[in-house]
RNA sequence: CGGGAAGUGGCGCAGUUUGGCAGCGCGCUGCGUUCGGGACGCAGAGGCCGGGGGUUCAAAUCCCCCCUUCCCGACCA
């Protein structure tokens, strides 16, 4: 009988959810104020992810730089809706060389400020357009209240700050990596999002517009994963970003700006995860298989290693990231519950009888279940399970996002349906703020998206029964 | 930042009411037996009881301040 049971998913989520990061071995907490560590199985996973994006970044023509992590605060000062929006969250060093400082510096929240301050000096022309800039790093905010991997005071990520000569074109811009952001998110991380537009509450400070990526977790929570902004000329005004057009004018540059954060890490446990565990998704699973050797004896160790070391190397020729647990201190059982608490996609089972057969027993951790494939059939399908069950773990999540994807006609559904069921809810919208606030003063829910293209709902606002402008999707959210 | 709960070997907890030798389970180390769904025996190691101050002959235990975590709100990737 298994001890030590992980908290049922269905009656206590969060519980669920900090077990699983903690046992898999992904993240505990740090020392300070809602700061966090990440492990090596977490980071694994979080590397998995930077490749990912990273790749397409390359493609879609960005280059990686590095801006400091401090700057002085009157430089956050200049753009009055940014400043306001992040002022409560910032973080400011007082003190260096142990003296006060003359000049407060400000831990970056994110960088527009520094990285636009600098474009000032490095945008001249039209010809130094477009310039298409990305980071990775961290940034710390000051959050009320954090939880591993969804909300940390510090936080990995990656933000992209592009400067374009027409406002087109930063639109372009911004809506293109809304498409890589959504792209990853369901081929690689097999989380079906909803793409569109914030409303202007939810926007970013200081945005013209604001592309979100939305997810739903399996207890029915909406979480926002990524985030692409249209910025227009505010930043460039802010800082005098200034160049001369081809018609010979002086012009101030247009802006982006996008982010992907460590959050997706969690993302990925609170859309796949189960009673077990974990069950991540092949293309970014750090381990994609685990070879397990049984043996009950020193006379069929021996073969067993030897079956096992063979089905190894034969996959690591294929590409596949896979492992032999060899521990001589866990008996079998112990490392099945292990690895499936991981979220290993396939488990092979080598012990004495398969040596026999000639075969090895494969275990499935998004389906359930067990196989045997002769050592090599499954050598040579590997690659094309991994890929099925790929395709197999976005279909399960995106059936059960697509379940809780509802409309209400009224707003007693729209309300009740927030409450009681959770998960997205659509309604006909006039895109009043006072509507907004109604439905979240009742509900708790947000507006996590608008249509990327406006589009008359053909009803009323379900909220006040004016002519509607557009369809909301509602829920509430990490 | 408001309301609630909690911090005791790596992890989970008891002990606090009524002050008096710091304990239990898991894990860890060694040896042996085991090994196809979370093994067992024997022998060990490991703790300024979150931090600081106070009361007392004596503090994990009582008082004050601070820090951190969890849950519920307000804020957010």
């Amino acid at each position: 009988m298994a001890k030590d049971q992980l908290p049922k998913q269905a009656e206590n989520f969060p519980a669920w959810y900090l077990e699983v990061v903690k046992r898999a071995g992904m993240a505990e907490h740090g020392p300070a104020r809602g700061s966090q560590i990440i492990k090596p199985y977490g980071f694994a996973l979080w590397e998995a992810v930077q490749r990912a994006l990273d790749d397409r970044f390359k493609a879609t023509g960005h280059e990686n730089v590095y801006f400091p992590l401090l700057f002085p605060e009157k430089l956050l000062a200049q753009e009055a809706d940014h400043v306001e929006g992040f002022a409560p969250q910032v973080a400011v060093v007082t003190r260096g060389g142990g003296e006060e400082l003359e000049e407060p510096l400000v831990i970056r929240p994110t960088s527009e400020v520094i990285m636009w301050s600098t474009y000032k000096n490095w945008i001249q022309s039209y010809r130094d357009l477009p310039l298409l800039l990305n980071q990775w790093c961290n940034v710390v905010r000051w959050e009320m209240r954090t939880r591993l991997f969804l909300r940390t005071s510090e936080f990995l990520w990656q933000e992209g700050h592009t400067a374009h000569s027409t406002e087109g074109e930063a639109v372009q811009e911004a809506l293109q990596m809304l498409e890589v952001y959504r792209e990853v998110a369901e081929d690689e991380l097999a989380i079906p999002v909803l793409t569109g537009r914030k409303s202007a509450s939810e926007r970013f400070p200081g945005a013209l517009e604001t592309y979100p990526i939305e997810a739903l977790m399996r207890d029915g929570k909406a979480l926002q994963a990524g985030t692409s902004h249209f910025l227009g000329q505010n930043f460039a005004k802010a800082y005098d970003v200034q160049f001369l057009s081809t018609h010979g004018e002086l012009e101030y540059a247009w802006a982006t700006s996008w982010g992907v954060s460590a959050r997706v890490v969690g993302g990925i446990i609170m859309t796949h995860g189960d009673d077990k565990g974990l069950r991540l998704p092949p293309r970014v699973a750090p381990v994609q298989i685990v070879i397990v050797p049984i043996y009950s004896s020193d006379e069929g160790k021996g073969g067993v290693l030897e079956l096992a070391a063979r089905v190894n190397e034969a996959l690591i020729g294929r590409s596949v990231r896979v492992k032999v647990d060899d521990r001589d201190q866990y008996r079998p059982g112990f490392k099945f519950a292990e690895w499936e608490l991981k979220g290993v996609p396939l488990r092979v089972e080598i012990g004495p009888r398969d040596v026999a057969a000639g075969q090895v027993t494969v275990a499935d951790r998004i389906n359930g279940g067990k196989k045997a494939y002769s050592a090599v059939s499954f050598i040579d399908e590997a690659p094309a399970l991994l890929k099925e069950l790929q395709r197999a773990l976005f279909a399960d999540a995106k059936a059960f996002r697509d379940a809780n994807l509802r409309e209400a006609a009224s707003f007693a559904e729209l309300r009740d349906g927030l409450r009681e069921h959770g998960g997205f809810w659509t309604a006909p919208w006039c895109g009043d703020f006072q509507c907004e606030q109604k439905v979240s003063a009742e509900t708790k829910a947000t507006i996590r998206v608008l249509p990327l293209v406006r589009e008359d709902p053909g009803a009323p606002c379900a909220v006040c029964g004016k002519p509607g402008v557009e369809r909301a999707t509602w829920a509430q959210s990490y």
